[in-house]
DNA sequence: CGATTAATGATAGTAATACTATTATATTTG
DNA sequence: CAAATATAATAGTATTACTATCATTAATCG
């Protein structure tokens, strides 16, 4: 059976994991160790005993381990990108398409068999832990021109275009989605940690509370037609 | 002339630095120094280089650098709330008052000489850059426990008040205005470093434009009658 | 005012981290 | 089969994030 692989950028990698064995045990095993440890505690050595290799070897995937956070984030957001695209093809109406995508960006994340060494539920974990991380760093402005944040630009500009396409007047569209994309995962951490921050319950039907507070607030701001003070 | 002084969490430091000079010296200092190197590259051994001091002395401040950064965070969300009740405090109108919190929020920060040894502008760019990382830690449960974001939670619930005196019927008000008050920092950010995910221009008027979504995304949302779809 | 206590400085040391380098040994490929 | 390449094994380094000890200075208090 193929493998069903994204074309990342170049430059989150050395030698790109996808296509060698060591390759995606390192992405499979940092998947669960990041997710166990925590990004600070998580490091190649930890991860070389794990998969019964060496610190040397792993360094020639990645640069660093910074590095490789950015890589299986950006991976998520590929894989996002990836379902907004499978669940909206069908749908035309642009209100209905962004809903869709607030819907996929909401949902409880389950494996999917379409990536063999992926465990998407420890990546979801991952996300709503470590991604701020990924961009919160002196060296953002080098990274950036590197591409290393394509995934998540790709997955926010495409989004921008549906709201635009259903308000061209609203103002704020890039600050209410980038907002959006990243408080979605913010909520879920607060509902797990910092509950009173949050008007999510945490439990189980905190994904539909979740999806609510998002379809609210979006549609909100951009039905409105700014007399709403 | 007195200094006034914020009564932090006790948990926060070990020995109050507010009290002594040493103390006033690691706050100030750290400050400019985690501004200029990020936090990962600042260390209390650059620190101690600094004031002229060593890193034993101040580790009998702080427990370690992770809690120093709390707490000049924490000390953020202080004068963020001291800030908020006196502009408040003469206003009547709770939609009014919501939006002097919004507007304190988004404002340019600028050096308030009622506090001596603290950088007003250093310390916001800390909050823009490093705030997240305060809480995503695997010690978040415990560091909570300890109320260490104590701050922060008491803007956050003032807030809720205000946006629930407006509308009792709102159903997300914890999310919303924890979502507004960490977006605000956020949105500046990109504004600084990835523009394509903001609305926000990059020159002195962002100030202007920011608080106009958040007064944008907070009315609309708790303004709405719910038939927005 | 001298004695006690407390705060700081000076110095040293340690385990862990984030790498880099070298060489040997498999494994793949042409 | 030879040549190139990937990996393993091992070692080493500078830095970090502390902890410990003891001397010295400053503050406090009977």
């Amino acid at each position: 059976m193929p493998t069903l692989a994204f074309k990342l950028n170049d430059h989150l990698y050395l030698r790109d994991p996808q296509h060698t064995q060591l390759g995606q045990k390192i992405i499979h095993s940092s998947m669960l160790l990041i997710d166990q440890l925590g990004f600070e505690q998580f490091t190649f050595k930890k991860l070389a005993e794990e998969i019964d290799s060496t610190e040397a070897s792993i360094y020639r995937y990645f640069e660093n381990k910074h590095r490789l956070l950015v890589y299986l984030i950006a991976w998520y957001w590929n894989w996002m990108e990836y379902r907004m695209e499978i669940f909206t093809s069908a749908v035309i109406d642009p209100r209905e398409k962004l809903k869709t995508c607030l819907r996929v960006l909401a949902d409880e994340k389950k494996y999917d068999p379409t990536f063999e060494f992926v465990n998407e539920e420890a990546l979801h974990r991952i996300v709503i832990a470590e991604l701020d991380k990924t961009y919160l760093t002196k060296g953002v402005d080098d990274h950036n021109k590197e591409g290393l944040f394509g995934g998540f630009k790709s997955v926010c500009a495409k989004i921008v275009s549906l709201v635009k396409e259903i308000n061209p007047n609203y103002l704020f569209a890039e600050s209410l989605v980038s907002t959006v994309l990243i408080t979605a995962n913010q909520q879920l951490f607060f509902a797990s940690h910092l509950p009173s921050l949050t008007s999510l319950e945490p439990n189980e039907n905190r994904y539909n509370r979740l999806y609510s507070f998002l379809e609210n607030v979006v549609f909100c701001s951009i039905n409105a037609d700014n007399k709403y003070a």
